[in-house]
DNA sequence: CTACAGCCCGTACCCTAGTACGGAGTCAAG
DNA sequence: CTTGACTCCGTACTAGGGTACGGGCTGTAG
């Protein structure tokens, strides 16, 4: 045992069947192993793989990016640098992202906040906290605010 | 001054013009107001909003969901407890997001490591540093792995 | 005043990421 | 050895997120 029919991944890794044979066919799922009548024999580990593209997926990562992803481990004599360039920007897309997530996650916070500390309606104004607040891209804009 | 133009707006905010248009059809995007000749007269502040929405799509959010954390703040009369639900779960979403990213950002720099500590070709094995890294939808799974 | 860029609107089209469909082959249980 | 669940494959369809198109108005620089 330990290797796994189409539905069996499928219910494992929370997809359709179908999306399967989609990533196959996109390159993120390599062909598997096929028996003599042609079904396909998935090793476990294939579970972990399209769990992996779930998650990157929910975090803005296009498949097309996320095979970018897969590709960067398992490679049998590529080149280091070549492989760390690509890392290293991905590293830096990794972050950014991740500082983007801190900064609605601050503002939501705050949101939280100002609505709990006053108690009841009306006196929740709730302003805008989610505004301007993304110093990203790593330009400091110089906000003239006229009224 | 103060009020920009369809095109100025789409430009300051590095989005086409016909997002703009798609955005407001969205609802994501108020109706602004207008000038006797129907053309559209944004505030300033619109851009931060585009450059809000860009972000947050960035980090996995789809225009639906952006609308939500839009709509949470600039509520006049909502009920704290309400508002105060979704954003605890909205914080929920994006910790998740955060950790999973945080996962791909250790999986990542542990696979430069592995890459720039020995020198050079084919010692560069690169292996599954990006499987079953993920711990969080919150269930350990207790792997059998059989030979 | 007129030209030409810029705006208006509705509609049609495009790509990505799946989902569904349906006819044919497979396989384990009864 | 048949039946029902499962698999195969190719093709078609869908929803989300835009983009493009084209005909008609606007507004400002010459």
């Amino acid at each position: 045992m330990g290797s796994l029919k189409t539905g069996e991944l499928a219910q494992q890794a929370g997809v359709n069947v179908e999306t399967l044979r989609f990533y196959e066919r996109k390159g993120l799922l390599p062909d598997p192993p096929r028996r003599q009548s042609g079904y396909r024999q998935y090793p476990e580990e294939s579970v972990d793989r399209i769990r992996f593209i779930k998650r990157a997926q929910e975090v803005g990562f296009s498949l097309d990016e996320i095979r970018e992803l897969l590709a960067l481990r398992v490679r049998p004599g590529t080149t280091c640098s070549g492989v760390r360039q690509r890392v290293e920007q991905k590293i830096r897309d990794v972050r950014r992202k991740i500082a983007d997530l801190e900064a609605i996650e601050r503002a939501l916070t705050e949101l939280t906040a100002s609505c709990s500390s006053r108690g009841p309606i009306s006196e929740c104004p709730i302003l805008e906290n989610l505004d301007g607040e993304f110093p990203s891209p790593r330009e400091a804009k110089a906000k003239s605010r006229r009224p």
